[in-house]
RNA sequence: GGGCCGUUAGCUCAGACGGUAGAGCAGGGGACUCUUAAUCCCAAGGUCGCAGGUUCGACUCCUGCACGGCCCA
């Protein structure tokens, strides 16, 4: 910042020469940081008391002013750090922006009011340096709130320029691979992630007050199960096996039921081993919860009141835009089977038939593409996805789905060929799955056993048989229901994301 | 896996028919004590993603590759 003063540094060889390439901004910043160095001063501080946070010392200041008056207008002291984000200087003085994690504040740095040699000493300063200042906040005449320093200590040295200050960052390649330089340079970035911890705060306490507890199970599986999707594989040096990482934790939730727990989360990542798109990646977090003695219909109203509360707790109201579109939380939601869906939506009727060839044409016929390997079950779930999602703007549960796509869940009450599970959809996501849980052992292994034809078939996304699993359903599950809700989609949904990328911190790349 | 698009200064972006590249911001020098995308003056800054090819000559045209984005499977 070298406009500062014009009592000038004593221009070094590297300043004659006038360079501004990348290594030589660095070398700018290692020279100021030398020079700091070099009067005793420390470029990298240990520690910083700070009076409060920025968007709290604007908190009090505003409130002081309610007693303010023309002859003692508001002022409030305040001892404030965060990073320095802009710098106008003005000869003897200068307007700074500080910025920490509750928000932004101007600095005023006068000659005047910090003394000569630390105004000079502006000079070593650079856009994105720590700062800890201290001062009094008072409005300029201008209207801005602001801290009028009385003296102010670098606490950091940053020695890379940061992008552009009107712009920010926008190449979404180097948002995703340097995080961190994204949310320095984009507050608004840090804002989308304040919501989606706030979304996983907000389910942790419904669930808390329904007296759900918070449980933690294998990530590393010797059977990957839980899910139909396909697992990535390590190793374990001293047992010398494979493992996989999990793809779901339900197995093992469910196997806390049968061991006495009657209320069960998990806040948990999963990981498949998949494709990316704007949908997915490939390591996602997931919430399942477990309720001995419920079914599929009472979890659906449960369901429905934990998205309504936690959405409108970070959303601020029961009404939200996603891309454009209004959504409306109002209760109840739309409720239909998934055969009715498809029949009104799709405008055939799957549920006439469980011929697969049938299936097959009646999906072809309104231009459903359909592969040799897909079965039945398959080919629902392709028309449901391709016609049917896409209309669910509103939130909408679909429920009673196919046995052949469902092998974890009870059949239903009065028709085998289907299963007791619903999911929710909003705004045309999928955020969630559930069901009524399959706990009867014969059934299960059955369902296991269909699993193993089709993976011998050539699925590698079906099930694998889980012994263990059987055995506990042999020592008995009580009547229980399970719910799973992607929290990567819904903090997408609150905070109006088009991609999961930019709702996870550091999402899965090409490492190059 | 397929299709389309992108990759130019630290950042954000321009670059007609093929003639060795421009701006703003940041950075450097200077002016300025209430600015806030501060302003004004001066000077600087580039292996045009990588590798080939066509051409007298390639940021530009062609091929391949890398990375990314969007859409489809």
């Amino acid at each position: 910042m070298n406009q500062a003063c014009h009592g000038k540094t004593g221009g070094s060889d590297m300043e004659q020469e006038h360079h501004s390439t990348e290594q030589d901004l660095r070398q700018f910043r290692v020279d100021k940081l030398e020079r700091i160095r070099g009067r005793g001063d420390d470029p990298f501080k240990y520690v910083f008391k700070r009076s409060g946070m920025i968007a709290e010392a604007r908190a009090a200041f505003e409130e002081a002013e309610k007693t303010a008056s023309e002859e003692h207008p508001a002022e409030a002291p305040a001892t404030l750090a965060g990073r320095m984000t802009a710098f106008r200087s003005h000869g003897k003085s200068v307007f700074a922006d500080l910025r920490d994690e509750t928000g932004k504040i101007q600095v005023f740095l006068g000659h005047g009011q910090i003394g000569e040699a630390a105004f000079a000493q502006l000079d070593d300063l650079d856009l994105g340096d720590f700062l800890g200042v201290t001062g009094v906040v008072k409005r300029t005449r201008r209207g801005e709130v602001t801290l009028f320093a009385e003296r102010y200590e670098i606490l950091t040295k940053s020695l890379k320029a940061l992008p552009e200050k009107y712009h920010g960052l926008t190449d979404v390649e180097t948002r995703y691979r340097q995080r961190y330089l994204d949310m320095a340079a984009n507050p608004e970035v840090l804002e989308i992630f304040k919501k989606r911890i706030k979304v996983v705060a907000a389910m942790r306490n419904w669930l808390t007050r329904h007296s759900f507890v918070e449980v933690e199970t294998p990530m590393l599986q010797a059977i990957p199960g839980g899910a139909t999707a396909r697992p990535f594989i390590t190793h374990h040096n001293t047992f010398d096996c494979d493992l996989y990482l999990r793809i779901a934790p339900e197995l093992y939730l469910k196997r806390l039921i049968v061991g006495g727990f009657d209320k069960v989360f998990e806040i948990n990542r999963c990981f498949r081993n998949e494709g990316v798109d704007t949908r997915h990646n490939p390591e996602f977090t997931t919430m399942e919860m477990y309720e001995a003695y419920q079914d599929y219909l009472g979890l659906m109203d449960e369901t429905e009141d934990m998205l309504c509360t936690i959405i409108e707790e970070v959303a601020g109201s029961k009404t939200f835009t996603y891309q454009g579109q209004e959504i409306s939380l109002a209760r109840p939601w739309a409720r239909m089977t998934l055969h009715d869906a498809i029949r009104r939506f799709a405008g055939i009727d799957l549920e006439a038939t469980r011929d697969r060839e049938e299936a097959a044409r009646l999906a072809r016929s309104i231009g459903v593409e359909v592969t040799p390997e897909m079965g039945y079950g398959k080919i629902v779930d392709e028309v449901m996805s391709a016609r049917v999602q896409p209309l669910l703007v509103q939130p909408t549960f679909l429920y009673d789905y196919p046995i052949e796509l469902s092998p974890l869940a009870k059949k239903k009450r009065g028709n085998p060929a289907l299963t007791e599970r619903f999911q929710p959809f909003i705004a045309c996501l999928e955020v969630g799955n559930a069901f009524s849980e399959l706990n009867d052992p014969i059934d299960q292994r059955e369902r296991f056993m269909e699993q193993l034809r089709l993976r011998e078939a050539g699925d590698d996304e079906a099930q694998y048989l889980d012994e263990d699993f059987i055995n506990a359903l042999e020592i008995g599950m009580p009547p229980t229901a399970g719910l799973g809700i992607g929290i990567d989609r819904l903090a997408m949904i609150v905070t109006d994301s088009a991609s999961i990328r930019e709702v996870i911190f550091f999402p899965l790349l090409r490492s190059i």
